[in-house]
DNA sequence: ACTGAAACTGAGGAGGG
DNA sequence: CCCTCCTCAGTTTCAGT
């Protein structure tokens, strides 16, 4: 992991879909030797994947709202959190520090849905109560930190 | 936006970088037809744009935080997400319902760089308070919501 | 660990139904 | 809106250094 890699992360998390001469051309490698590099960080789970960002709204799906859930006293977290895996709508869940155990994104097409979504959470063991905040606008998401933390080597 | 579309959307959710013959294979099209849906879909601004995922805690961003800020009463929104979008750690900025006026992200490498960050926050002209939960793991994120909503064509 | 050569495959545009 | 060509560029492997 050096600053080579660190730069191919940097514009692969830019532009999923540049091209192996492309980031060769950025930074000054042969395509092959950009393509082994991203190979090694695919294979030692650096580059976990790539995947198309969608505007929610044209999928059908313009409400968004972020929920902390409290755990009862006997929950098993772990149970808790496969459960909240089986619902397709929680899109991101965090085990967080505090009052509550969970938080998790979700994303629904209507209010109308929400209000079931909060039902399926209230009927999962382990879930004592929720707390929901919605989401009036997304200002920015998933945004690159391209801090380029520092240029030591591995 | 029919049926096609989104299976080709959902493909490219799950493999941002699979090709067009790919896609095509899958969904029952030629190379060309889907390279022209696609090239649709983003114009039109459905898709938004192909991104790498990354392991956060391999590119030295071990801390996950959701912060929420309340705002002044005199403060002007748009001017605190404008602030919010120069800090590079924060990752996603939502604007919310309730108490609280917006819900970051943040994401640095030590709890001594929240700490900071923190400090940029209250900084920041408008924002009164600042509320943090510490994310202690993250089950999952940014899954894609294969709900395949409804059948019906735009 | 990178380069460059070579064989292969996909991208992306033209033309037609 | 989709297909079939066609050409060019990118991918991917491999021998060499």
């Amino acid at each position: 992991m050096d600053t080579l890699d660190r730069r191919i992360i940097a514009a692969l998390r830019e532009n999923g879909r540049a091209t192996y001469a492309e980031l060769g051309r950025q930074v000054g490698l042969s395509a092959s030797a950009v393509h082994e590099r991203v190979g090694k960080l695919e294979s030692t789970g650096v580059i976990t994947g790539y995947h198309a960002m969608v505007d929610p709204s044209s999928v059908g799906l313009g409400v968004t709202a972020l929920i902390g859930i409290h755990s009862t006293d006997t929950a098993d977290d772990e149970d808790v959190a496969a459960s909240l895996a089986l619902l397709t709508e929680v899109e991101s869940c965090y085990r967080v520090a505090g009052e509550e155990s969970f938080v998790v994104k979700v994303r629904v097409a209507t209010v109308d849905e929400l209000e079931q979504t909060l039902g399926r959470l209230r009927r999962i063991a382990g879930i004592a109560r929720t707390r929901t905040t919605l989401v009036l606008s997304t200002r920015f998401e998933g945004r690159p930190n391209t801090s380029e933390v520092d240029t030591r080597d591995e």
